[in-house]
DNA sequence: CATATTTATCATATTCCCATGACGAACACA
DNA sequence: TGTGTTCGTCATGGGAATATGATAAATATG
């Protein structure tokens, strides 16, 4: 798996939302339970989520979550940042903390080319782009 | 990270013996040392690539591990597969199992297509592609 | 054969991710 | 103001990946 599962809950639960933001806000329970998530994990993770501003959140009656950000505007990289470090994906395939452009290891260039392409699909994908029209 | 810790010990060790082929068999110390890698961890991962045959090892003085197979017809993949398991990070990005090009998910083909190049990475870079000249 | 060297294996920690459950805090609404 | 709904937070547990330490088994060499 290229994303933690806490990463992939995160993705799916913001597509969810995108795809049913006539009925926004959303509560926890909703979601979880359409997309067979642990309940109060999603919770947490949808938390930190509003934290950074990507979802917007309520509570009470008729409470729930919401997207805070227009789909077409909102990146997977931003979505999956607060969990998966992507930027370390980028680095050194072996792990070498030294390894640079200037000082590459054997598999650096090789290697950045392939990680570029991952990061940029993070990065230039937006949750609109992988809405399924129901 | 892309690999498992594991994994890039597993990769970092075979460079090693790669680059160090003259000196065959290499122990684990050596290697461990070289490499600040944990010693006996290094020795469990080791001997699992030998039973894989892509290293040979032998025990007593003057022991140690070495390449099985030459540098040139090794794959980064043969090397990281006992490990890792490369096939499931092209699987579905949002992780459901009924995701196929027939009946793909949002991401599916966007998603696919930057796995694939990945995947092709690692099965058609070899260990000799990455050997860094002394 | 005795000894030192090296891998093989087992038992056990340690750490982190994932998950659950309980309770507290905010809020809508009657 | 009281009640139920929903998010927020804390405490805890389970399990896999990572790591350590001790011991057994094999082997080269004198």
């Amino acid at each position: 798996m290229i994303l933690s599962q806490t990463a992939e809950y995160a993705l799916r639960a913001v597509l969810y939302l995108a795809e049913h933001a006539d009925q926004d806000p959303v509560p926890v329970e909703t979601i979880a339970e359409a997309l067979s998530l642990p309940r109060n994990y999603l919770s947490k993770t949808l938390h930190l989520l509003a934290k950074r501003g990507i979802l917007s959140s309520s509570r009470g009656p008729g409470g729930g979550f919401g997207l805070a950000v227009p789909a077409a505007e909102l990146s997977l990289s931003s979505v999956v940042e607060p969990f998966d470090d992507l930027e370390r994906r980028r680095q050194c395939l072996l792990g070498r903390r030294e390894c640079s452009d200037s000082t590459p290891c054997g598999a650096h260039h090789r290697w950045k080319e392939v990680a570029d392409h991952v990061t940029c699909f993070f990065r230039e994908t937006t949750v609109e782009d992988l809405i399924e029209d129901d």
